[in-house]
DNA sequence: TCTGGGGTCCTGTAACCT
DNA sequence: TCTGAGGTTACAGGACCC
């Protein structure tokens, strides 16, 4: 068959890199190479961000606590991940997609959709543009990916899990069907355990199975929006273009603790630490937030969110603590025991669009400039180099068996007023 | 076996407005 | 003036993805 019959009708890419983190880590230690390597929590709560293909041979999967991932691999070699290296060889190969189309999609730091119908001329077709693609990540990063091609991009992600790891495979308009029908309605995008199992209950085992039920039974099950969307997947359909540079909704950052939490004053340091660390990634991508949320998990696993949204909206850490704390207080909890608290901005809006802040008061704007100092300081120094006062000290992450409560709580008192303060940058 | 952290999207409900 | 319908928005929760 020649190249231009391989992929007719094909012009979307989804490229997946196999075993990404674990791959990086590999790359750096070629010693590991061909053994078991987890990247993942090592505390007691830790769970698998990432295991080589060697470790799934024993059962272990992303998601799965480290804990047990040992017990099934005890000669795995667990790595604590470096998230700033994955992301860097994100970039690169980013990089590289983009030097072949404009039209790239990045759906997290290990894939992302390329729409290679402009590229087709100077390039190959789209089965061309994926082996060299695959061919130019390997030499340029020493990892493999896995490619899939086809004329959506649902079925271009199906496929590219179906070539895993580290190849390619077509799936042509024609051939649509026949790929997609036998397959478990989990392995749909959008179908995870919850909507697998209604379906197992409505009887639906294949995609096939799911195609041919009435769309209006699907609804009744699943609700108006996700029934349908089903109903059009299974047969192929997916009118979603690739589309380049959607802007971001919300960020955020949780943390669980190392063991459970009752002792407010624990909670509302960690809320501070979670909103400046917020607040600093607003102000380096050029966001104000107009809505903040915290969310609490329980010791039982009970998850809760509430949210505000602000008359002003803000990029200052300050302020978002100041939300967080009062939705926070508003809960009410008599040393419920907590396991996880977060702090998410939401509603994004582009700063230098947004309208000048005249409500803004000088206490507000110097409590702003401190902490643009901060993050000029932390761009020096590295992170954490200045913080607030009532951070001090913190030189253990909640997972690792952090400060006991009685122990915050007397440095919290020595140390009231929550101004900046310059850390060593050795810290 | 005891469940991370970063996100997006959908749904139900209540409040508010016309 | 009261009531209901219908639209919009805010909020909370949940499912899902990597």
């Amino acid at each position: 068959m020649g190249p231009s019959a391989r992929a007719a009708g094909c012009s979307v890419l989804h490229v997946d890199m196999d075993a990404f983190f674990a791959s990086v880590e590999v790359r750096r230690r070629p010693e590991l190479a061909g053994t078991p390597v987890i990247v993942g929590g090592a505390g007691n709560r830790g769970v698998v961000t990432s295991a080589t293909y060697e470790a799934r041979r024993y059962g272990v999967h992303a998601a799965m606590p480290t804990a047990r991932a040992l017990r099934l691999c005890p000669t795995a070699t667990v790595l604590p991940g470096d998230m700033a290296l994955y992301t860097e060889v994100s970039r690169s190969v980013m990089a590289l997609f983009r030097s072949i189309t404009p039209l790239v999609e990045p759906l997290s730091l290990d894939e992302a959709f390329l729409d290679v119908s402009g590229a087709a001329r100077r390039l190959g077709d789209a089965a061309e543009i994926g082996e060299y693609l695959r061919a130019r990540v390997f030499d340029e990063q020493g990892i493999t990916c896995s490619v899939g091609v086809a004329g959506t991009k649902f079925v271009a992600k199906l496929a590219s899990t179906r070539a895993k790891p580290d190849g390619l495979l077509v799936v042509r308009p024609q051939e649509v069907m026949d790929f997609l029908h036998p397959l478990p309605v989990g392995a749909l995008w959008g179908v995870g355990p919850k909507t697998e199992e209604t379906l197992l209950r409505l009887g639906l085992r294949t995609v096939g199975d799911l195609a041919h039920v009435p769309v209006k039974t699907l609804q009744r099950g699943l609700g108006a929006a996700v029934g349908a969307h089903l109903h059009e997947l299974s047969w192929g359909r997916d009118p979603r273009r690739v589309v380049p540079d959607e802007p971001e909704k919300s960020t955020g950052h949780e943390e669980t603790f190392g063991t459970d939490v009752d002792d407010p004053a624990v909670i509302h340091r960690e809320l501070l630490l979670l909103s400046e660390r917020t607040a600093a990634r607003l102000r380096s991508g050029g966001w104000l937030a107009r809505t903040v949320s915290i969310k609490v998990r329980f010791a039982d696993f009970a998850t809760i969110t509430r949210s505000r949204t602000l008359d002003v909206p803000t990029d200052v850490g300050q302020e978002l603590y100041d939300t967080a704390r009062g939705l926070f207080d508003a809960l009410g909890l008599d040393r419920a025991r907590i396991r996880l608290v977060g702090v998410r901005a939401e509603r994004l809006v582009d700063a230098g669009s947004a309208p000048q802040q005249l409500e803004l008061g000088a206490r507000e704007r110097g409590r702003r400039d401190a902490e643009l100092a901060a993050d000029r300081a932390a761009r020096r120094f590295g992170a954490g180099a200045v913080r607030p006062a009532t951070l001090l000290h913190r030189v253990t992450r909640p997972g690792s068996s952090g400060p006991t409560s009685a122990d915050v709580v007397s440095r919290r008192a020595r140390n009231r007023g929550g101004r900046p303060a310059v850390d060593p940058p050795e810290e």
